[in-house]
DNA sequence: GTACAATGAGCAAACGTTTACTCATGTTGA
DNA sequence: TCAACATGAGTAAACGTTTGCTCATTGTAC
């Protein structure tokens, strides 16, 4: 005969204690367990803190599945990416990841790989488990979906990635990043500043063009030159260099602004190795803090971060007021970056190095100090 | 009055449809509509045929929740990382997404960033989602978790790092991939080879050193000089470089088996700026296959690609294994890379661009051609 | 002393599947 | 002709929670 009304637990170790243990050893009904665990309904401080005390003492832990099946909500969300390299996307998935794991919601990681087909699957793969949210995330902020999403009944929020009209999305500031970047030169004194970029079609690039020129505008500055598009190699920074550096210019740029860290690595590279001394004579700012580029530059390098680890938090806690439904206003939310400084501005940054004696093609001097900069005001 | 004896659907458009509407439609059980749908149990090709097409019209997916509450499998794992920056796991993460979701299982990502208390509590997370099975992806081979791993009752697979004793893991053969690249250095007549790489303290560095010299032992030659450790960068291959090259040597190495990609970028561009040609006067092979850093040297690098990808898609394909309850034997595995064949150990790679018109110290002869091998022999 | 509200707790249904059993209906073999 | 059996399909329990409802008890106001 049983010691008690309640069925023996007769299971193998490995399977875990339930509420109906904790309940059994309380000697309270399920329901009771459960409201006392999840600090609902009535009843004494007495009976709660012993249901509490014998869930602690058998190790109980609800079963996630369970509560999903019953419950509205499966406390998992999917992050849907074509970032198989993972440059921009594991940063954001970082982010998401850890604030959500603070209110106890998990990343599905999908990995579409650009395919139509894959990312299909994927998508039911995730309605299938019943996800409480989906993350779009992507590469270029100009890139979204290869579909038109249908209604899923669960919120979306793309990131970093484009994103229709009425939807959530969260990118980087591009157009600020590279204002603040500029005005960071124009801050130290300079006032010839040229722009190398990556490819003209990248949204991006047009909106960092455009922050180039804002920030310009704002210190009555002109443009240095035209802007030199390139494929965001380091080969393209250092032909661009060579070409802006050319001696039989009328004039040099005092200053570089560049649409990633890879072209400033080449264009500090050929700058260098044609006797221009940076920051000497010429300050470089680039984009991305991409760590492995940044610190490997002589001098290293002042560059923006795009702080894609707090979007990933940004997204994550949009996501949970989302699932909470909390209402949010619709469209493309723009975040901020910072300026992160280094060496290749002048002045001292985060990651002080012994200067390099390197001689100077304008007599090492700062030529920044010496030459009136023009200004279209 | 109901049209029906099951109860009537008055669902909100967001509630999917479940396996009652296909059983209603098609006018059989739920129970016939499971096993026809799951392709089990005896029935009539015609009963399963209408159940199939009421279920493909209807558009029922099945509940991955419910499924997982009744049956012994979520069809989920989780995949426990401290690689946030993502270099490794990445690559790994994606091989095992992808040889998964054929299989209709997902993957949780959870970001553990080195902390015992986090990843203890992905780990709960993960228990609690009654994942089938756990993967420990790491960013070193010879790091594991931060603490011991108790019995789970799961399968656990440990990728790119140290696993305990009877545990199963998966590891890029280092070993075996530097004898690769040492013996293609061989194979291309190269004889005084040396050998820069990162830390002296990660297994990684003594795999391969081993590597180079067991490929240099099985060609009878010896090991040129000693071992160049440094910390992975750049700047410690250039300035390695300079000291191998250095005027005053009694001899200059005609290749050199570089540790990682950075440091053969760092060794090549020193190379460069002292007039030796690569590959005419010094061989370079590189480790990691990190494309922005292979295809960005000059001329682009021949390296070793870890194949961490396809490392991912086995452990995929072990984990399957050990959930269907195969039998897998214990111990670590050790998978083998491949040669990436660019530029810089002559001979045309997949990666062909214009050559470069430096001038070589060596008068742009190819010094390997001209000396006469000692073999230890 | 009665009516009524507040309190503490339990019953049972529900979530959407899977699956061990059961059962009616042919079908076969002696 | 009847037992034994194969077949096709259904019943109901189970998975581990949550939650709407019910109910006994106690306290309170009239």
């Amino acid at each position: 005969m049983p010691d008690d009304d309640l069925p023996e637990n007769t299971a193998p170790a490995n399977c875990r204690v339930t509420i109906r243990d904790v309940a059994r050893q309380t000697g309270v009904s399920v329901t009771t367990a459960s409201r006392a665990l999840n600090e609902i309904g009535r009843m004494t401080p007495e009976t709660r803190n012993r249901v509490r005390a014998a869930a602690a003492e058998l190790g109980y832990r609800p079963n996630s599945i369970a509560r999903g099946l019953v419950g509205k909500r499966s406390f998992a969300v999917g992050l849907i990416t074509n970032d198989t390299y993972g440059r921009f996307t594991l940063p954001v998935a970082a982010g998401l990841s850890s604030s959500m794991a603070d209110r106890g919601v998990s990343v599905f990681l999908c990995a579409g790989e650009d395919d139509a087909e894959r990312v299909k699957a994927n998508i039911d793969a995730m309605q299938d488990r019943r996800v409480d949210g989906l993350v779009i995330a992507g590469k270029r902020i100009d890139r979204g979906l290869p579909f038109e999403l249908p209604d899923l009944g669960i919120p979306v929020i793309y990131a970093n990635a484009s994103c229709p009209p009425d939807a959530i999305g969260f990118v980087p500031d591009d157009q600020l990043n590279a204002h603040m970047a500029v005005s960071h030169l124009v801050a130290r004194g300079c006032c010839r500043i040229a722009h190398v970029t990556g490819k003209k079609d990248f949204e991006a690039s047009s909106l960092r063009v455009r922050g180039w020129e804002e920030a310009l505008a704002e210190a009555n500055l002109s443009p240095f030159g035209d802007v030199c598009y390139g494929n965001w190699s380091e080969e393209c920074g250092y032909t661009a260099a060579l070409e802006l550096l050319a001696p039989g210019r009328a004039e040099w740029p005092d200053a570089v602004f560049c649409g990633n860290d890879q072209i400033a690595r080449g264009l500090i590279d050929a700058a260098t190795s044609i006797g221009v001394d940076v920051p000497g004579d010429l300050a470089v700012v680039g984009f991305d803090n991409w760590e492995i580029f940044a610190k490997a530059t002589r001098p290293p390098l002042t560059t923006v971060d795009m702080e894609l680890l707090e979007l990933g938090r940004v997204v994550g806690r949009t996501m949970l007021d989302l699932i909470d439904g909390k209402d949010v206003e619709p469209g493309l939310r723009r975040l901020p970056g910072r300026i992160v400084e280094r060496r290749s501005c002048g002045g001292g940054g985060a990651d002080l190095e012994p200067r390099t004696n390197e001689t100077s093609r304008h007599g090492g001097g700062n030529q920044r100090e010496d030459t009136k900069c023009h200004t279209t005001g």
